[in-house]
RNA sequence: CGCGGGGUAGAGCAGUUUGGUAGCUCGUCGGGCUCAUAACCCGGAGGUCGAGGGUUCAAGUCCCUCCCCCGCAACCA
């Protein structure tokens, strides 16, 4: 769109207020700000060299950012859009921080068994307030945790659920269906007031008398940095934020297709004076060599590494992360597909193209353009598919089809070898060199368009091709025309727009990532802290015994959960353990454990489980059996 | 248990609204051509369209049941 000319901006910015950023610091002893502005840079600087051009590239932890979103929320306060409530919550004094629900466990009121949870009761079921709960703990520290008042703003979206589904459900028709779903799924299941406000020290401060300790939510900020950051950018701000006439359209992973279909909408119009999205296309998601992208993981393709692993090949993982976007289901990449799409699709069809094409045009005619003679009905119909071609690529990239737009436009160059290849100039050039002359003229032409219609994809390669055939600044909308180069015009010494990517290179990226896996499954991440002390008498309440698995079967429904039947030496009991998803349960017939034998009996999916299999968990997530070294018998205690 | 999206050739995808020869971009095998970083042309192999059942003359497409992957939901943003 900005290169046809129209008032385009891109707003983009990093989200800094995020909780997992604080224990991150804390982790590091550095404060949450070094965090992020590490992180920033970084991100900013890989957005900027691989051609992404937002116009801003802010971030939330700006003065403007603050700022806005305080204003914004006074706004709404001000004019009654939120809902106050005070509660009394649970706080945990060592750890000096107020606890969610599911941070405190304690005893049942109803069924009197441990371990319930502060939202629920996992034995008999019934769902609780913590404040429900006899012998209330901390899961972070451990601790008696006490009430403690707190007062909290909720955005009620109740209150905006007609409208939403609505907007959404009727005029929105044509969003993608995923995005869509999501969103009928949440209508139909009714809105609930949510909280706008928290108890951390990390966040923009709640602008209200009283409300000292208490920050705005991150999803309540987050989304008003795009405001913010618009705001950085120009004066003229409100235009693009108050105007009907401006489209604004969201481009986000599907994780976050409630916070910008829902949630945002909703805070906006609770304020009143600003525009909601037109479209959010969301993506899904894009997986790395078969497994999740985690950055924390270390398990991603980083950018800064990736221009010092392929100078000068920003284009090529454009392409690429383009082609095989995940516009309709969660995708994969992997290092073999990036080689083939270069070799194949980039150097094969629109590198080899582009240098067929100048360089016949050097030998034939030392660089000019020669001129259009007659015209064949071949010609004819080659130069009536290339507006076609261009027309498609537009109508696609208006409609968010990234993926089928590349294609489209990788069909030019397929056309232009194409044409070349069923008009043999290299032959004619020995009987018919006026004939020639028509042929070199339109493929220049073809030449010329690519290198216009190439740009939104591959920006770094469509400049490199406009020096090369000495086009000046185009406008997007001459795209089409034949008319592009004139006779006479010169073009440059042929340079080749893409290299081919040898198994080598492939071969050390891959080696790269096996060697992250085997790091992670080395590295002792950080061991928790121990727990507090308990007495020897409440140790020896425990009857740990060596047991030996004699069933094991799958309990039905259920991802996580083995139904195991143990000869524990005083009894053969039933015990439900949730290792489905690291063992097989043939595999694990006979195996000795150590088993939890006085723990009280739970019922879990139906199935009454006596016991607890000990179970060691390694920084990966998966499980390991405690077992005995050697063999003995059932019963013996472990102590 | 609930909700949303997905499951089509070795890879990536379209086709499902409105049933009618299973297609596109690559890869692969054989042949042709050769200006070029081997494009283009001709021909071939490769699919139980996630599974099972049903409706129909006819099902990838409509109906029912189930399985698998990914998200959402239990105040995780």
């Amino acid at each position: 769109l900005r290169l046809k000319g129209e008032d385009v901006i891109m707003i983009g910015g990093s989200d800094e207020h995020g909780v997992p950023i604080t224990l991150k610091a804390k982790r590091e002893g550095i404060t949450p700000q070094d965090v992020v502005d590490k992180y920033h840079n970084i991100i900013k600087d890989s957005f900027e060299r691989f051609g992404i051009s937002f116009d801003i590239y802010s971030r939330t932890t700006s003065e403007t950012h603050y700022e806005t979103a305080s204003d914004f929320f006074k706004t709404l306060y001000v004019n009654g859009k939120f809902i106050e409530k005070e509660s009394e919550q649970y706080y945990d004094e060592v750890a000096g921080q107020f606890l969610a629900d599911r941070y405190i466990t304690g005893t049942c009121p109803h069924c009197h068994s441990e371990g319930a949870y502060g939202d629920q009761c996992e034995k008999c079921g019934t769902s609780l307030n913590a404040t429900d709960l006899v012998n209330p703990k901390s899961v972070i520290s451990g601790s008696q945790p006490v009430m403690r008042n707190t007062k909290h703003w909720y955005l009620p979206l109740d209150q905006h659920e007609e409208s939403l589904r609505k907007w959404i459900l009727e005029d929105h028709k044509e969003w993608k269906s995923n995005v869509y779903g999501q969103c009928k799924s949440w209508l139909d299941m009714g809105l609930q007031p949510r909280a706008v406000s928290r108890d951390l020290d990390w966040g923009v401060p709640v602008p209200v008398k009283g409300a000292d300790g208490k920050v705005l939510y991150v999803w309540f900020d987050a989304p008003i940095g795009y405001i913010s950051a618009t705001k950085e950018l120009t004066p003229d701000w409100e235009k693009y934020w108050k105007s009907d006439d401006c489209r604004m359209i969201h481009f986000i992973g599907k994780d976050n297709i409630v916070f910008h279909c829902i949630v945002f909408p909703a805070m906006l119009s609770a304020e009143g004076s600003y525009i909601l999205p037109d479209n959010v296309p969301a993506n899904e998601f894009l997986n790395l060599e078969g497994d999740k992208i985690s950055t924390s993981r270390n398990w991603a393709v980083w950018l800064h590494e990736y221009l010092e692993d392929f100078k000068g090949k920003e284009d090529v993982l454009r392409y690429v992360l383009t082609a095989t976007a995940p516009e309709t289901k969660d995708n994969d990449f992997t290092w073999r597909d990036f080689q083939a799409r270069n070799n194949n699709e980039l150097v094969a069809v629109f590198g080899n193209f582009v240098n067929r094409v100048t360089v016949l045009t050097q030998k034939y005619y030392n660089g000019a353009v020669p001129a259009l003679g007659e015209l064949t009905d071949f010609d004819r119909e080659t130069m009536l598919d290339i507006p076609q071609i261009v027309e498609r690529t537009e109508e696609l990239l208006n409609t968010f089809h990234f993926r089928d737009a590349l294609r489209e436009a990788m069909n030019l160059a397929r056309l232009g070898n194409k044409y070349l290849a069923d008009t043999e100039p290299w032959k004619l050039i020995k009987s018919d060199a006026e004939r020639v002359k028509t042929i070199m003229h339109i493929s220049i032409q073809i030449t010329a368009n690519l290198a216009i219609l190439m740009e939104p994809f591959l920006p770094f390669t469509a400049r490199k091709l406009q020096n090369m055939i000495n086009l000046g600044k185009q406008d997007w909308n001459i795209c089409g025309s034949m008319e592009i180069l004139a006779e006479g015009h010169i073009i440059n010494e042929p340079t080749l727009l893409f290299d081919k990517i040898e198994d080598t290179e492939i071969e050390a990226q891959l080696s790269k990532l096996a060697k992250t896996k085997t790091d992670n499954a080395a590295s002792t991440a950080v061991a928790n802290p121990a727990k507090e002390n308990v007495s020897f008498d409440d140790f020896g309440k425990i009857d740990i015994r060596v047991g030996k698995i004699i069933e094991a079967e799958k309990v039905p429904k259920t991802k996580k959960l083995l139904k195991l039947k143990v000869d524990t030496g005083i009894d053969q009991r039933t015990v439900v353990s949730g290792i489905a998803e690291y063992f097989e349960p043939e595999a694990i017939i006979g195996r000795q454990v150590s088993i939890l034998v006085n723990l009280a009996p739970r019922e879990i999916k139906g199935i009454v489980s006596q016991g607890m299999i000990l179970m060691a968990e390694d920084a990966n997530g998966a499980l390991h059996f405690i077992s005995p070294a050697d063999n003995i018998k059932p019963g013996s205690e472990v102590r």
